[in-house]
RNA sequence: GGCCCCAUCGUCUAGGCAGGUCUAGGACACCGGGUUUUCAACCCGGCAACAGGGGUUCGAAUCCCCUUGGGGCUACCA
């Protein structure tokens, strides 16, 4: 988002690379989800994947099966400047423990020779794992020139010789991206702080490569959650492994069932010992009704949030446009943006602002772009309004004045459409609002005033329940909430007036007999 | 453990680089009051911070050092 934002000010381009190298979790969906939550920010790449561009392909596994990176590795190969390496996993491992109980840093030594060809074929026919590595230079110190932090020195004695092509023949992330920035003319690195210490091998390996001039690195605060650590996906799995236990592991197997998981699977989950896939977690959840913390884009529009809210909160978050203002529209944020204006500490998601933002969004957003947004946001929640029709959605937003998020709108209003034997009634609601004192009897009252108007607009219902109000002495509550509650179900709903205009009067006359019927026998003293 | 980054209200932050104008400003949250047909929204008011310790200086939130705290990296992940 920062890319596209800085991208956007200088009137450079943005460029979408797919950074997929690691074939145990690049997965096409993944790859698709990235694109579409991009998408729905309104965040769209000039070059990129569906896109196209002079700088493609732009899938690093694309990229690797067009063989854009062997060259380099074999530059540096025949210059010495990399080697092959042969160890397993489990030789690496216990080099690394010998580091740390020796209180070090663990650093690949390197061997005193480079292995030669013949050393190579023998390991490739006795199927071991074959690696290169770059030779990192021991010249000392290595500084990093970053935007934000200024120049940052490293000992290049402590980075060591990683690898740059894994046994499986992908590159790293480190060796592809320093190649593919240089092939694609990539100006600025902006990340995360994460890949600070990842930019000193980088650049080192950019020299090697006889690359030139370095691109600008940018490196940004990390997003932290309320539990501490830098937001991750773990965050909703850990969750729901926390709720399930808390219901004391009953259910377990219907829990499986709703998530399409075998038992073992799910148990396996709660004892921490694996991680399903999102979709399981999150259908497993909703059969729970556990309430999972947003982490991805697509759960945040699944809440309700506006993409306007997302790009204006996110990027408020490390940095700052150097005035008071803080909604802001996407034209206003990439007018402002300013990379010396970004935060060096890390910042917290703080939900509570967010929604803050969303109330301040759904009230100045053009209405058009509103009701667009509800409509996709009634699709992905399959609410029971996308039957209604724009005029009727329309006239639910303006009625729904102050709303937090999408789905407070969407909760208010369901009952217009829902068909009446759908309509659940709140228990606490009936024995408040009906049971209790005038209730029932005021509705009544209601229903016959109603059943005897001709015109029925929010404004009439108004005056006529005012009116009624004050005929019996009563405050307007004490009339408007039975009929709310017997028209919805509940005490949350869309303003009263309004409500019962849009349900219409024959509708509402015949919820008011349902709700009569079905609660005066129980009517207490 | 090693290396690196960071440090202003509970949270996001302004101010810091060009020390005095900062009795530290805004927003969210919170608390109190008002408005009110529910939930919200809205209006008014309030609480609340320069992590600690040394320096430098006439003067430090601002510059330097140490301590402490937080975060990151430490992979054939990105």
């Amino acid at each position: 988002m920062f890319n596209w934002l800085f991208a956007r000010r200088m009137g450079g381009k943005f460029i979408l690379r797919i950074e997929d190298t690691d074939q145990k979790r690049n997965t096409p969906t993944a790859r698709q989800q990235v694109m579409d939550d991009l998408r729905w920010l309104g965040i769209e790449w000039d070059e990129g994947p569906e896109v196209g561009g002079a700088n493609g392909p732009y899938l690093q596994s694309e990229r690797k099966e067009k063989g854009i990176y062997d060259g380099y590795v074999k530059k540096l190969l025949d210059e010495q400047k990399a080697y092959y390496c042969f160890d397993t996993a489990e030789e690496l491992q216990v080099m690394r423990e010998e580091a740390e109980a020796q209180k070090k840093g663990f650093v690949y030594t390197r061997p005193e020779r480079f292995p030669d060809e013949k050393e190579v074929e023998k390991a490739k026919a006795g199927g071991g794992p074959v690696t290169v590595r770059f030779a990192v230079p021991e010249k000392g110190t290595v500084v990093v020139r970053d935007v934000v932090r200024g120049e940052v020195s490293f000992d290049s004695g402590e980075i060591g010789d990683f690898i740059i092509l894994k046994s499986d023949g992908f590159p790293t992330y480190n060796f592809a991206c320093v190649v593919d920035d240089y092939l694609m003319k990539v100006t600025h690195v902006i990340r995360g702080q994460e890949h600070l210490m990842n930019t000193p091998g980088q650049q080192l390996l950019w020299e090697a490569l006889g690359f030139g001039e370095l691109p600008n690195y940018v490196h940004m605060s990390v997003t932290v959650s309320e539990s501490g650590g830098k937001l991750s996906k773990r965050e909703r799995p850990t969750a729901l492994r926390k709720a399930i236990k808390a219901m004391g592991g009953a259910g377990l197997k219907k829990l499986a069932e709703a998530g399409g998981a075998t038992v073992e699977e799910v148990k396996g989950f709660v004892e921490g010992k694996a991680t399903p896939d999102m979709p399981i977690v999150d259908s497993m959840a909703k059969y729970a009704g556990v309430e999972l913390p947003e982490i991805n884009v697509v759960d945040f529009f699944r809440s309700g949030y506006l993409p306007e809210t997302m790009v204006n909160f996110l990027s408020l978050l490390g940095w700052n446009p150097g005035d008071k203002r803080e909604i802001m529209t996407a034209a206003e944020l990439t007018e402002a943006f300013d990379l010396t204006r970004l935060t060096k500490s890390n910042s917290l998601f703080d939900r509570d602002k967010l929604i803050a933002f969303n109330t301040e969004h759904i009230k100045v957003i053009e209405g058009e772009r509103l009701l667009g947004h509800f409509k996709d946001y009634l699709k992905v929640v399959e609410s029971p309004l996308v039957a209604a029709d724009d005029k009727l959605l329309s006239k639910m937003i303006r009625a729904c004045e102050g709303a937090r998020t999408l789905a407070d709108i969407e909760r208010k209003s369901r009952f217009i459409v829902l068909a009446d034997e759908r309509i659940e009634y709140d228990e606490k609601a009936v024995k408040k609002v009906l049971l209790k004192g005038e209730g029932l009897e005021a509705l009544r009252a209601v229903r016959e005033k109603l059943s005897e108007m001709e015109e029925f607009t929010h404004k009439a219902i108004e005056d006529m329940l005012r009116g009624l109000a004050e005929e019996r002495g009563v405050g307007l509550g004490k009339v408007a909430q039975p009929l709310r509650v017997a028209i919805c179900g509940t005490t949350i709903s869309l303003p009263i007036f309004e409500s019962v205009e849009m349900l219409a009067k024959e509708n509402t006359l015949r919820r008011i007999d349902n709700t009569i019927e079905k609660f005066e026998t129980r009517a207490e003293i």
